[in-house]
DNA sequence: TTGCTTTCCGTAAACGCTTTCCGGCCAGTA
DNA sequence: TACTGGCCGGAAAGCGTTTACGGAAAGCAA
């Protein structure tokens, strides 16, 4: 017998019980006023939503869930510094992942599914992302938060779509970026455009298929077209920080070396940090040195100079995500799996080119991430 | 019977009764293990561990929430305007919600709690928002996600924090920022500082205690300094936005209307709004009027002018919503209610002041939201 | 050996809901 | 009046856990 099918009224929260009792009808009544199904008549449908209104019922999620087997909750993990270690720009450098959280927030609520967020601070690869399988129908999981080899175990519990990670052919679905077409035309640009010839490309962690794809796309493609790119070794790597960067930069500036005509990041936050160096340093870009990213956080926007960047749809990164993991929880025939969203060279100062705008000017109407990026 | 109880190897995902079966216990004793209960012989531990392993067993959420009563998560319900409406800059101001939001999500994971996420859509009162209250343990409500008064309904059956809300004592646990004390810092600021005396206060929306609020702070302490503010039925009135801010400062320029010597607005974004519409008409900040800001969002700093405003720790409210609601919950006896945490003027160069650094510069080693606003 | 305690583990009853199966009621027809 | 369908609503079986409750085994003193 359950808890309030005693008399009187019950204790704690009302359930579903109470309601029937109010309303004089039978507990599998309720359930079908409340979920619509098979035939009820007008009136005793009236009489059970009266009784859910007075008694301010709200059914219980868990019970729900156990019950149907369907949790209409999607798990979403993402990597996050430690709370302690966060500089402002560190900060900014969030806007990525936060922009596909909205996304998927956006698009979850879209398929009627809630969001289940759980940050994990690299490195600890406890169980946190495996508890979220019973928590949620289906995970996303952002690049870096685990090793390709759980992530392939993982995916075969649970749906699983894996986003901006490495595009290898994996057992999950992977969403992720063009980083190639953006790195080709961003070589393009600074090789055709500007007549350089001379490159450094300061990659993030080397754990990191984003960095390693962009970087290869982009040697690959100065090569082809007549430059050269400094061999890694020389030191032009960092952490994905503007930090990291300033630092990884200062060091090669004092080592006295010649510099490169052009430093491709591989993020803006990075970019950020070169440009910081090279202004400490008293050199000036894209004068001395032309600098861009990748992201086009909005800070890029603004910065002095202002980036050159590629520019990706974060938001959008989340909601095709989602898409993409609903398509899979729901079996839909014709759901696509893999997608790769487009990427778009956004071609401001810091290369060299004439500032497209004064700062803050078209600062209206310039439409959303996703419409800009398709 | 259970599902798999029957014989051989089971369909679907594993239940306690698999890894029974397996370890050759009950599931009683699977669930000991699991939960570190009562007496276990250290071999029988190993041998359900095991099998757990062997099989990949992840415990069914709802189950166990169903079962123990306890959810383990939080539910966090936020604005966020439509996702097709949103430009560039409204995504910046969006930054603000970003920030409770990984703030809060932090604080959850250190107490052992989940987030689950909900945006509302302004206007659209459907009852998504008690909805949450059968998923989680308790719920964040932020400002102006709910009117008032369903929010008292709502704490009536359901641990409840108010995040931003007016002072107001009301049902919920309030967290707020000290909207006044960073108003009559500006007001002190421009009146003392500056000299100003003719002031107009560009308002957000009409229903937001945070707006009003702030008007009021700011009018009151002005007046006791011997200064004015435009009414405001002169129209100094917008929605939060940078959009309508600009429209706002554009008629307001084309009525032909003397202005004011300072402009304060009660955000950045519409701070922005109004620098813009300044610059289109020709005028320039701060030298033919002044201007503030309230949030500090990153922008803020490198926008030109650099924009004087108040800093509210926006990623702390989160963390602190968080231990406020989890104190609730778990009903710690010594569990401080209401909160409001402190505000901070930053002086830059839209008000007047020189900017304190270049663009940039400063960069680095600036802290985290959390140390510098304390 | 007996009798008690201390460990260890299995049985079974919830938890609050959804859903299937079935039994009744009513109108319509012969 | 008796019978047939179409509708409606109740009883009950799970969903996969946790958690009393109690029984068996093991340890120890008498």
């Amino acid at each position: 017998m359950p808890a309030s099918g005693g008399g009187g009224q019950s204790s704690g929260t009302p359930t579903i019980y109470d309601v029937a009792k109010q309303a004089n009808v039978s507990i599998a009544t309720v359930s079908r006023v409340l979920n619509s199904h098979g035939y009820l008549r007008a009136e005793t449908r009236d009489r059970v939503l009266q009784a859910v209104r007075e008694l301010h019922f709200v059914p219980n999620g868990p019970a729900r869930q156990l019950s149907s087997g369907i949790k209409k909750v999607i798990g979403l993990a993402f990597i996050r510094p430690p709370e302690d270690e966060m500089s402002a720009v560190e900060e900014d450098s969030l806007l990525f992942t936060d922009a596909v959280i909205r996304g998927a927030e956006f698009a979850a609520q879209r398929f009627g599914y809630s969001l289940l967020l759980t940050g994990v601070t690299e490195g600890d690869s406890s169980n946190d992302v495996t508890a979220l399988t019973g928590k949620a129908d289906g995970v996303i999981v952002l690049d870096r938060v685990l090793p390709e080899k759980r992530v392939a175990t993982l995916a075969k519990r649970s749906p699983l779509v894996l986003l901006a990670g490495s595009g290898k052919p994996q057992a999950a679905v992977n969403v992720r970026v063009d980083n190639v077409q953006g790195m080709q035309a961003i070589a393009q640009h600074l090789v055709a455009h500007h007549g350089f010839r001379r490159f450094a490309f300061m990659a993030g962690k080397e754990s990191s298929p984003d960095s390693t794809t962009r970087e290869e796309a982009f040697t690959e493609m100065v090569r082809f077209l007549g430059g050269q790119v400094e061999p890694s070794e020389e030191g032009w790597s960092s952490d994905w920080t503007t930090a990291g960067a300033f630092k990884t930069t200062r060091d090669r500036l004092s080592s006295g070396r010649p510099m490169p005509e052009a430093i491709v990041c591989a993020s803006d936050p990075m970019a950020l940090g070169v440009l910081q160096a090279l202004q400490d340093a008293g050199l000036r870009a894209p004068r001395d040195v032309a600098v861009t990213g990748f992201d086009d956080i909005p800070i890029a926007r603004h910065w002095n100079p202002s980036l050159t960047t590629v520019r990706q749809p974060s938001q959008q990164l989340g909601s095709v995500g989602v898409e993409a993991l609903v398509g899979l929880i729901e079996d839909r025939p014709n759901a696509q799996r893999d997608r790769v969203l487009p990427t778009q060279l956004v071609v401001r100062a810091s290369c060299g080119c004439p500032a497209p705008t004064a700062p803050g000017l078209g600062l209206l109407n310039t439409g959303s991430w996703g419409s800009e990026s398709q």
